[in-house]
DNA sequence: TCTATAGTTGGACGCATCGTCCAGATTCAT
DNA sequence: ATGAATCTGGACGATGCGTCCAACTATAGA
């Protein structure tokens, strides 16, 4: 049941916005709970037409997450390409992944939910590499390569800097604290300066560029 | 629709073994896209005795779930409680963590990808805080106390490790490597040092401990 | 303007699956 | 052995998915 997000019909822009007001819904109950009727009536698109272009529930919701990332990885890109170290260019990358969770929260949360999925929603897998995981990856390897960033497993940081920007960012939407303060500087001041007191020299010896 | 996972009645332990094996089953195809029939026959338990001890398939899966927190709350609580500074409990709690994740993985993956949703389950939320988060604060703050641990804002600082760990911890498991290596050791060289070359001063003037 | 084609829609249908119900079977304690 | 509690097979109504198709609308070309 792998499913493609492309539409078999080329979508008219215009149900294309009016197909994005159901993104709440979906991301409030999950795909399997929402309802077609539901997103029918929220559209304003019936029924039979959402069934002209999708070929099921999974693709229109497949055809909202894949857009969502497309808005995404545009973001990071151009986060990721402004000139500077490997480091603020990190940083910028980070700010902005955290902005986007909190500004597309509800959606970015279902794209999680359902990536788990083993067999379906195959293109919004590789989305997320894409879109996240491939720019953090070369930041920081640019990173490694210009002596700013203190990486020994580019892949390893990769998968702990997205956690924990991901879960991070997650949290603040769930848990509307009372303080409006913006945790963005406390998250990244522990990714970047780590919780140890001071560095361990487990890996010195792998440590090879002169600086 | 909040669901608890309290049974109606007590449920026999002979069901709850076997009612464990349907654990992959939700994990695969996510709550909605399992099939009761499949439940019942996997688990070798009539459909109509199900419906005698649950209420509906959110609670068989509830169940599960909070039965998977109550190990890991265990496991992790044990880990923390052994003697050491700060900074050993909490190397110890996520080794630990990782290792939980390696284990249960699809019950692990599920439990987050089930999670975000609104209103349902509420008692799995609690419990991932209970069983993990709770006890990450705790030994960060006594890092804090006994100066093992660099932290500045626990909260903050929680979050962060829990979604590294959590997420490096289902990467390795979606991302079958080639390479039978164990990331776990550089995934904490990232946690404990942090990406960056040296120290930010940025928030020294709230490190009021003399050291 | 007329007409052919493509695009769009309402509404009925078949089918799968949920959760309910209950009569009968089984187990267990006395 | 007998009654109570537990368990189970099987039928049922309700819901919602996806299909189908006839009819309606818009558009472009003659």
């Amino acid at each position: 049941m792998s499913v493609s997000a492309a539409a078999v019909r080329t979508l008219p822009s215009g149900l294309a916005e009016r197909l994005a007001l159901a993104a709440d819904l979906f991301a409030e109950h999950g795909l399997e709970a929402t309802r077609v009727d539901e997103v029918a009536r929220i559209t304003g698109i019936p029924r039979a037409t959402l069934y002209y272009y999708f070929p099921g529930k999974e693709h229109i919701l497949a055809h909202l997450l894949s857009s969502t990332l497309d808005d995404m990885a545009e973001r990071i890109e151009t986060a990721a390409a402004v000139p500077g170290t490997g480091r603020e260019r990190l940083e910028r990358v980070l700010r902005e992944h955290l902005a986007f969770i909190a500004s597309h929260g509800a959606t970015y949360r279902l794209l999680f939910a359902e990536l788990g999925r083993a067999a379906s929603l195959v293109d919004i897998a590789r989305g997320v590499d894409r879109a996240i995981r491939a720019p953090l990856r070369a930041v920081l390897q640019a990173g490694v390569d210009d002596g700013s960033l203190h990486v020994l497993d580019v892949h390893a940081a990769a998968s702990v800097v997205h956690g924990a920007v991901l879960v991070s960012g997650l949290e603040q939407l769930l848990a509307p604290s009372d303080r409006t303060t913006d945790r963005t500087d406390a998250i990244l001041q522990v990714v970047f300066e780590g919780l140890g007191k001071e560095r361990v020299d487990r890996r010195a010896a792998e440590d090879d560029h002169g600086h």
